[in-house]
DNA sequence: ATCATTTTTTAGATTCGTCTAAATTTATAT
DNA sequence: ATATAAATTTAGACGAATCTAAAAAATGAT
């Protein structure tokens, strides 16, 4: 069974190779783990001699599909308590994290489980990335961010690209979340900052703003 | 912070100080927590210097003040964590107890606070055991094992002594859960055994049966 | 292509929690 | 009261996961 240590390095390569889908240096997990490029090693020479990752010697690594299996198990618990959090227990979208860290490490499948079907098989967490399924498939959908709509266009705010507590808490006072919708009122030539209706109600925002927010077009 | 392993000393004193009112031995702690006595006189040297426990050479532990703080705040997360699992996700008595063993662990006050809330505060957890509120205050009360009930008698069943899984999936079989209403009939001169009713079904019962479960008298 | 810089790995140490085996203390029985 | 047995502690070791410092490999700039 592997370890908590080990669940995150697994994790960690994960989310940092689905966007690169080359090998992940060592570096990068050790920025990403906060911890040093030794450990790595270490750690990927164990994950490795057990089959969990490929990883060369100064080439990176990458999941095996035993690997694979295992990041998305974890990805699947994070994501279904933020939604049990959010939608249950009244956390805010800047609240769920840290706690998600912790239950993800939870063994047991009937948990598991029983909590998707407590939530009713949410297919997204509250921050709009999919949540694999019992079969680990993870629904995919065409994400647009809001920086790349024209004026006059409009959509339903589907998520976020940058999760971090401070982006979130910025949302918060927008009143912007999951299922808003969102219109373009106009675009600044200058900065490409936005005026934009948000369920009726005019904002105007930045353009880092505008391009960490998902929205799917109507 | 404590590790994962501390609380579960902690926790392991504290459950074998409350019925025996004496010091806690070394072995007697190696036995409940599955390990060797010399591992736990390291862990008390340990919790002893940081003042947890309160533990003399050859002599045995008791908590200190903090120490039996902080294991009361992982046994009301646990039962907490129960209620949770029996009354919104169907788990059944026995299947409670290994999940609950890992959810208490988890650090987040305001997950404990909200987790009590949306259950409503609950006093009992699914095994009849108190849990403590969030100032760690125990509802007491008087407890009294249906083997000392006299014939005609009747009474609610509160709770279990034995809440081994073999004990549970007995009291599953027999329909006996918190809240039956059980009358005894009949009491065998010869061993004790009794005949009883719950909730009006006749049901036959062993002595040992009988003295592991606690009756409130009505 | 070579040399300096950056990245990565190795070597050796540390802490936690555990173990076995040996030594010590306490309890018990005559 | 003393010998034997039982309980407890100490000493020394180990694996997991980390660290620092030093060595080695890869990169990239001229």
């Amino acid at each position: 069974m592997l370890s908590r240590s080990e669940e995150n390095y697994l994790k960690a390569i994960f989310h940092l190779r689905t966007d690169k889908s080359s090998a992940v240096s060592t570096t990068e997990l050790a920025e990403h783990l906060n911890t040093k490029p030794s450990s790595v090693t270490d750690m990927l020479q164990r994950l490795n001699s057990n089959k969990w990752v490929d990883y060369r010697k100064y080439k990176g690594v990458i999941l095996s599909s035993n690997g694979e299996q295992a990041a998305l198990k974890i990805i699947r618990k994070h994501r279904l308590w933020e939604v049990f959090l959010v939608e249950h227990l009244n956390f805010s979208w800047d609240e769920v994290h840290e706690v998600a860290e912790q239950l993800e490490h939870i063994q047991s499948e009937q948990l598991t489980s029983s909590l998707d079907q407590f939530l009713n098989f949410p297919k997204y967490d509250p921050h709009g990335d999919p949540i694999p399924d019992a079969t680990l498939q993870l629904s995919r959908r065409t994400k647009k961010l809001l920086s790349n709509f024209k004026r006059e266009e409009c959509g339903v705010c589907i998520g976020v690209k940058d999760s971090s507590a401070d982006f979130l808490k910025v949302l918060d006072r927008l009143s912007i979340s999951l299922g808003s919708e969102i219109q373009i009122i106009h675009i600044e030539e200058f900065d490409q900052s936005m005026r934009i209706a948000v369920d009726g109600q005019q904002k105007y925002i930045s353009t880092k703003i505008a391009s960490n927010l998902y929205v799917n077009p109507v």
